[in-house]
DNA sequence: GTCCTTGCAAATGCTTTGCACGCTG
DNA sequence: CAGCGTGCAAAGCATTTGCAAGGAC
């Protein structure tokens, strides 16, 4: 687990208990999981763990690179942990089911553009809506 | 003007001087704007003008399709006019600039996922963050 | 004249913060 | 045992909604 190591290297920052488990539901969530999500689990295992620690906890995530937000609808924020941009979401404005794509276009692009524009691209994020072959018709 | 005519054409949707107003603002604001800054800027042609008059006139524009909703930063949203997603964002998190890009690549991705998934791709949005030249280092 | 739209104020929903106590390193 | 993390409640923002009055067609 990558937690411990990167939690206990960065100066300042302590492991608690919330935090491992945050962070496991956030690494076992195939899907990608709301703040309310996440704390919904949380309580389940931890009845006492409170929103805000939840909060708290993807903040420090975020800032350790080891979870991810996104922005799929217009709604709340979703988290999924550790990886390197060179996937996408598509969602299903249907049924609401989002679909993960490996694509290597977002790392395409973002050559491209570095190269032409003398940007240094950090993250990159891309999000299509549309219809499902289920939903679709 | 596409506004008269699209709002006309739609059954019960009426033309006001607000929403020409905000569509307007909408339309010349070259960066992306939020509504918070479409306000200020409508409330110095029109002080009585609302913020639920704002936020009720962009709905109606999407809806519409004459307006595109973008989630640039992790901020509140930001809107531009009529466009046909084959362009992008870059922003800056140095000074906060964004930069927008025409490239052919969303509609590639568009075309290759509809074809390879089933999917019926509406929209398409694909957001980068780093440095611009100015700002790295 | 009908009924869509506006303005105001209050409500909502997600996220953040202040503060005293608890627990990690 | 110093100081970061937690829980609770309350605050903060962007956005939405209810309602009576106003205006477009």
């Amino acid at each position: 687990m990558k937690l411990n190591e990167t939690i206990l290297k960065s100066p300042g920052s302590r492991m608690t208990t919330q935090r491992a488990l945050v962070f496991d539901i956030i690494s076992r969530g195939g899907v990608h999981l709301g703040a309310d999500e996440i704390y919904a689990r949380a309580r389940r295992k931890n009845p006492r763990i409170s929103l805000s620690t939840v909060y708290r906890a993807i903040g420090k995530f975020k800032e350790l690179g080891l979870v991810v937000e996104s922005h799929l609808g217009q709604e709340h924020h979703h988290y999924e942990a550790g990886r390197n941009g060179s996937h996408f979401h598509l969602v299903c404005i249907g049924c609401g089911s989002v679909i993960e794509f490996e694509y290597p276009v977002v790392k395409r692009v973002r050559d491209e553009i570095a190269r032409a524009g003398g940007f240094k691209i950090v993250s990159a994020e891309m999000n299509l809506s549309g219809y499902c072959p289920q939903c679709r018709g």
